[in-house]
DNA sequence: TTGTTACTTAATTTTATGCTTAACCAAACT
DNA sequence: AGTTTGGTTAAGCATAAAATTAAGTAACAA
């Protein structure tokens, strides 16, 4: 099943814990199932379990259950959105900046000349 | 003053909340002080400045203090940082979707030929 | 059909966040 | 000197988040 209208509050806060940041990145190898997940972390699983849905209620993960084994995955177009936003504030700044530093270079010298 | 080292999880946490999406969004236009920051917000300053504590803490903004004015602005380099996770961990995922894609295409008509 | 695996749900506890008000301090006016 | 402006500090409170344990369900395997 696809997911949420992704949301940048949940998007970055499912990011700001080390534990999700770590099943993202294991995920970004590949599909797993729930219990693959949980493997390396020294936690219940409903702890686990409560973490993916954090990360499927944020759009950036997504998963389907066949049988009884839930399979996850990465939603690339979720990352891509948070990224565009940090892109985005980011240039702006270092545009302002390019500008600063033109406007400096043009006028260097007019009050104090070398 | 300089600030702290960047670190994920309280970058990616300063950034969950909009009130302080939306001060690094005004910070993208150029430096402001608290109060400028404050003003769009129906909020007390004590709460403006506990977000703007946030923001420094996790090195998307800095801020130096001039007579009684502190200035504030944007830190590119911290967001460079969370978007470089982003971006790694995602193109990670495509290309293992574009080798799959190939993989499937080069294995094509092997078992049911059109 | 009995047991095991792979989760799922619920209740509870602990800790962290976001916000408020009140009081304070120091720079800049008048 | 007295007042306003710009910000800081501290205490308290309500809500949300992270984890736990205990109990339950459904698929599959023996």
């Amino acid at each position: 099943m696809l997911n949420q209208t992704p949301n940048l509050d949940q998007m970055f806060q499912a990011l700001a814990d080390p534990t999700r940041r770590a099943m993202i990145d294991r995920l970004s190898r590949g599909p797993a199932s729930v219990s693959e997940l949980a493997k390396p972390f020294d936690m219940s699983l409903p702890a686990v379990v409560q973490h993916l849905q954090a990360l499927e209620a944020s759009g950036l993960v997504s998963s389907q259950k066949v049988g009884r084994v839930r399979t996850c995955q990465i939603e690339p177009a979720a990352l891509s959105l948070a990224e565009q936003w940090l892109n985005e504030r980011r240039t702006l700044w270092m545009q302002r900046l390019d500008r600063l530093g033109e406007y400096l270079e043009a006028t260097a010298g007019e009050e104090e000349p070398k």
